[in-house]
DNA sequence: GGCAAATACTTAACATGTTAAGTTTATCCG
DNA sequence: CGGATAAACTTAACATGTTAAGTATTTGCC
């Protein structure tokens, strides 16, 4: 009767079913309240994570640094040259490895942050008064939980059912 | 006794419990389990999202389509742009308002969807027996009433917290 | 009717995501 | 020791994210 508007055929689920758009949906739901605030000062989303993770370490070699901020490799290098160039972050190479970078946050580096922190906590702040701290800790532990659950699924059962359908 | 490795006092929680990072995570480790599939048969992410909308209607305005792919209007714009190059979709204007256009998936475009959509499937079924339908369900609604509860917040709270840090 | 404002895109410009290839330096091993 | 491999980036190329501007049509209103 109301298969909304006819629509074609296709074995799949319905589109609102979808896991990862669920969680694109969420996640800009909560970045589209920080990204005005950091635009402000200058700084993108993954500007901020770099600023961020260089912030609780002394410094960091690139590599673990992409880890910690998650981004791959190539935007990293480009961020990097970016943010040296304005000069909050410095870098040198590591003495016992000259293919090793290690970067660490200026002292404008950590300026810039404790201009930003205060707004950033304070939205943080409002966002967990309209969920819940309670809803958003379980939120988090599924979240944690569902990452750890694909962990190891990258190369067995997904890619192996993937290829099945190839044949 | 043990911050890590030092680090510099700003006064930001941890990066752990980012709550941005923590659905950013989550959604790359579902993703990366069907970027390989996708990536076979020459579709984005993006792509597929479109052609997953399509599927679903008879046709779709340009707008309601990006309300409905969640993509932004000018990726939109140059996603159909290729697509309708690839003959995946066509396109029409309204005759009712020369303004709109209307898209819709073309026959080869449902051949395609029916290719991938098994693999597709069969990915998603195996992340649902890793974590559990129940939980997937859970997380899903979870998910919703964050997005919900963030709905009306944009020009409130957040912004005039933010606002006031300015001052 | 006709002009100002709004709407529905599209284009532009710059930043990042993603995969592949390239470069430099270390490490492994015969 | 020295060549093959591997490791740690960096660069390249193309697609999308994001904001601002531009274009074509339509609406609202006097």
């Amino acid at each position: 009767m109301s298969p909304a508007l006819q629509g074609h055929r296709v074995p799949m689920r319905e589109f609102s079913r979808s896991l990862p758009m669920a969680l694109l949906r969420a996640r800009e739901a909560v970045m589209r309240q920080f990204r005005p605030s950091l635009r402000r000062h200058g700084l993108t989303e993954q500007q901020w994570r770099i600023l961020r993770a260089l912030a609780a370490v002394d410094a960091s070699e690139v590599t673990e640094l992409a880890r910690t901020a998650f981004l791959l490799g190539p935007s990293l290098s480009r961020i990097l040259r970016d943010l040296e160039a304005r000069r909050l972050i410095e870098r040198r190479t590591a003495e016992t490895d000259l293919r090793r970078g290690v970067v660490s946050i200026s002292e404008k580096g950590l300026k810039l942050m404790e201009e930003v922190a205060p707004s950033s906590e304070a939205i943080y702040a409002a966002i967990t008064r309209r969920y819940g701290a309670r809803k958003l800790a379980e939120l988090h532990a599924m979240l944690g939980a569902l990452e750890a659950s694909l962990a190891g699924l990258d190369t067995e059962e997904a890619s192996e059912a993937a290829a099945s359908e190839q044949e």
